[in-house]
DNA sequence: GGCGCTATTGGACCAAAGGACAGTACTGGA
DNA sequence: TCCAGTACTGTCCTTTGGTCCAATAGCGCC
């Protein structure tokens, strides 16, 4: 396999990305691996460059935009998308500053010593605590006297901010960060 | 000024280089800025990807490199060195593995005082585990290679037992908290 | 053998959760 | 004044989660 070469990895959804990108650098170490995805997620993607990869995609773009991927990657360039990118340099950061206090004080590493939830808005931070005390939709709309719809709106925006994909992963960062 | 204009901005060892592109930025926010060091330095480069640069490279590159390196940002794409690429993996990766470790231990947290899960059946407290730590019925199935069906009815009986309503109150408690 | 507990699965059914796509309205800057 | 961010709401639709009823099978025990 020469160097230079793109290979196109779409991503099987039953089994780890990361094992199936692994095999296939295993298989072909010098090309240039473009992963397709079909439900994007920053974490995955995060792992994946760190294979290796070069490009990672929703799946089903355009075949404009797969062909655009191609071309940066085949220059050498690095793909990530545009919704990506701000994320990925913010979650750069916090990892930054996370490993800058692993170095520093160790102690406070093992209880996790930044807000995740500085990220989000008053309103997302107060969802963002009733669905981590196990409140339902509902019942969070009942609390604060606004919609079922506008909870869901909230918490839609807090699981992108904070890369989770339910409920129950969130209230697992917030209640790991506090320990009451 | 369009989206889409490439800006090479090469950086004067004078003052600080988050400040110049923060200038930059400031008067065409939507401009693609491909940084030129003339010392490059990967710290340095987060910063400045991290403010919105598409590229950062070594000032004395080859012409044919920079020639690439617009491409690649002409085509939407980030452009990162050899060097930074594995730096920033890496770190990346020792924050991911942490949050990871994080969230997989509510688990431990529970065995200090009286474990709720005893009266659970060895079944019920894998699923249960599990459950708690973020795990979807389809993923605990695949798992422990059973129907995703006996794990509904698995976490059914936990939640009997355990005087739950969801899945999220189990974790609660799993992880040794009260849901209110 | 019969009883109870555990583990497993099936089908049907309904509610909750969450995404896609849109839209209105207010506010604090540049 | 225009723009970005925040808050809020709507409809449509798909996927998950959870419950009910029902069944088969292994295991230890009296």
């Amino acid at each position: 396999m020469a160097a230079g070469t793109v290979l196109w990895l779409h991503l099987d959804d039953d089994s780890s990305a990361l094992a199936q990108l692994a095999n296939l650098r295993n298989a072909a170490p010098k090309a240039l691996v473009i992963v397709l995805a079909n439900k994007p997620d920053n974490e995955e993607a995060l792992t994946l460059f760190s294979e290796g990869a070069r490009a990672y995609i929703n799946a089903h773009a355009t075949v404009a935009n797969l062909r655009q991927v191609s071309n940066v990657v085949q220059a050498g360039g690095l793909w990530i998308g545009e919704s990506l990118m701000k994320r990925l340099l913010v979650s750069t950061q916090t990892a930054l500053s996370r490993a800058q206090a692993i170095a520093a004080t160790p102690k406070e590493a093992a209880r996790g010593s930044d807000d995740p939830l500085a990220v989000l808005t008053k309103r997302e931070q107060e969802v963002a605590c009733s669905v981590a005390n196990g409140s339902s939709n509902k019942e969070i709309a009942r609390q604060l006297t606004i919609t079922e719809r506008t909870v869901k709106a909230h918490i839609g925006a807090v699981f992108q901010k904070l890369n989770v994909r339910d409920r129950l992963q969130l209230a697992l960062i917030v209640s790991g960060r506090r320990p009451s």
